[in-house]
DNA sequence: CAGATATATACTCGAACTGAGTATTATCCC
DNA sequence: GGGATAATACTCAGTTCGAGTATATATCTG
């Protein structure tokens, strides 16, 4: 065992997102045998002015890519959440800064690919149907997390942090929370690579999801977060259109990204009388079906309103 | 000139908020001669397991206080914002954690002080009036400022966003948008001590506001809108509340931290019906008027609703 | 070309929420 | 008891929201 070492190393790391076919993706750097990663490269303080400048040159370097809309999301240090499949912490400490960014192009560099979101949060895709696993899997072994508590004090707390997060009136935006419950409980890999088995939480859990390297799929899980709740006050949704699109492209990428499906007139309702989009007066030329208009995005509601944003409104399956 | 270094210090500082006759107030540390200061430190990767542990343990040290509720805020890490009126940045490139704390307790230890956050931001209550120095100093500036752009296209730009910041319709979330465009702008004194002069903008400037040591100003403008922010959707404002308390003090707290004016009536039917308050069945004893039901926060909506919180509702400035 | 199918778009309706106000009640002070 | 002050109850209209119906314009099938 090596003596620890007070220096500290910043790490920078990038969950880029586009939503390609009805499926939200992130760019992940995958080598043979380890786990997929987020773009990410150190702080370089001689040369970077700022963080989000650093992040810029690394994600440029490894994957060719120009950041467009970037925003930081969250600041880890936590001890023993950075390592891999492959070994151990390295010497000096690493502390983790996540960004997030948006982008409409799907280009693959080489060692780099685009994955849905969703393989490494299954558990958050709720267009379908609520998924299975929830409670054929995660609740059942969440309660068993619960029962295994050392006092009845915690036991309590526990069940209460279930009930939030995969209990009634499902919150799409705590991701997070989802997350880091499911590694408490020893029901994601990182947990068990990161060390952690041995406390009330035995080897034989199920391993929910795709694991990513180091603490990526927490950076991942914040950035899901924060995105499912800047939709609904901020027209970030654009950022990922194209430039014209049908209100229904529109609303599939909502969908996609909230995880949840929407009430088809409301949704065009609100986007018009928000002002967030134009027509153009072109149409699409679909294979069945009426032409729908393309629209493009109204850059002046930045100006006009305080809040812009695509809200969500209802949450069906079906819709007429 | 000194060559530069790549070693990284991580600085870890805390807004500390409580709310004492109506004004909302940030715990500061002060030495003579030197600008206020949040207190800080820097992480110390060897004895600090988590941030949020290095923090605590700082802020214990400095103010002898013991944080409650805390929230991690932004990582800024620009080159050339972590100066003092004294001197010039450390050899080591600073990069900045800051954090956000709630609590009700008002102690003060040697050194340190409780002070009005609206000392370092005079714009951002309107509780009486519409500050009399936005008319009066901040826009004509601001205007100068985007006159001396270097292009038409520079100008139009910073137009829109004195527009945003401070034209029509007073968002008041937008705290950290204000701070930095008028740092931009040259109308606060860290621009100056960061050795931001001659760019476009002069020296004769006014500047606005009590000035705080290295981007701690920015840091608690970070503060104060993120708390603005999750007012409205979260039951933050408990932290800052004896366990029982009148519905108006209640509402005179949330208006000290908004800068806002709200309406009375609509503020409890909101709070009552949200569920997010229970009368206790005592009274206050008030040196004038009727009576005032004691009342307690409800700790059960956390798990009933999914976003609890106090909106906003009116802004007007007399309340009937 | 008729009818089925698929999609776009317009419109309706009631419930809930919001902003703004009036009315009534309880207490203190003189 | 009357005025001042504040708490609390209630009203009302405008807006938003969820949900649904109706209609228009395409393609496909035969």
């Amino acid at each position: 065992m090596s003596a620890p070492s007070n220096a500290i190393s910043i790490g920078l790391s990038a969950a880029i997102v586009a939503v390609e076919r009805e499926q939200p993706s992130v760019l992940v750097v995958s080598h043979e045998g380890a786990e997929d990663a987020l773009p990410f490269g150190p702080f370089d303080p001689v040369h970077h002015r700022t963080l989000e400048l650093g992040l810029r040159k690394w994600v440029g370097e490894q994957t060719r890519f120009d950041l467009g809309y970037t925003e930081q999301l969250y600041t880890f240090g936590d001890l023993g959440r950075h390592r891999t499949s492959q070994g151990r912490d390295p010497g000096t400490r690493v502390v983790s800064v996540g960004y997030l960014a948006l982008t409409r192009q799907v280009r693959e560099a080489p060692n780099t690919q685009w994955r849905g979101w969703y393989h490494y949060f299954p558990w958050e895709d709720w267009r379908e149907t609520k998924p299975a696993m929830i409670d054929d899997v995660i609740v059942p072994a969440l309660r068993k997390f619960a029962r295994a508590a050392a006092s009845p004090d915690i036991a309590e707390q526990r069940r209460e942090r279930i009930n939030i997060c995969f209990g009634e009136g499902w919150d799409e935006e705590r991701v997070l929370e989802r997350y880091e419950l499911l590694y408490e409980a020893g029901l994601v890999e990182e947990f068990h690579r990161d060390g952690g088995a041995g406390r009330d939480n035995d080897a034989g859990n199920p391993r929910l999801g795709t694991a990513m390297m180091f603490d990526h799929r927490r950076i991942l899980a914040t950035a899901i977060a924060r995105l499912r709740g800047k939709l609904k006050y901020r027209p970030v949704v654009f950022e990922l259109m194209a430039p014209t699109f049908t209100l229904l492209e529109l609303q599939r990428v909502v969908e996609a990204l909230a995880g949840l499906r929407l009430h088809k007139q409301n949704f065009r309702r609100l986007v018009n009388e928000q002002g967030l989009v134009e027509g153009t007066g072109k149409f699409s030329t679909p294979a069945r079906g009426r032409p729908a208009e393309l629209f493009r995005f109204r850059r002046e509601v930045l100006r006009e309103r305080p809040a812009p944003g695509v809200r969500l409104g209802a949450r069906r399956n079906r819709m007429t």
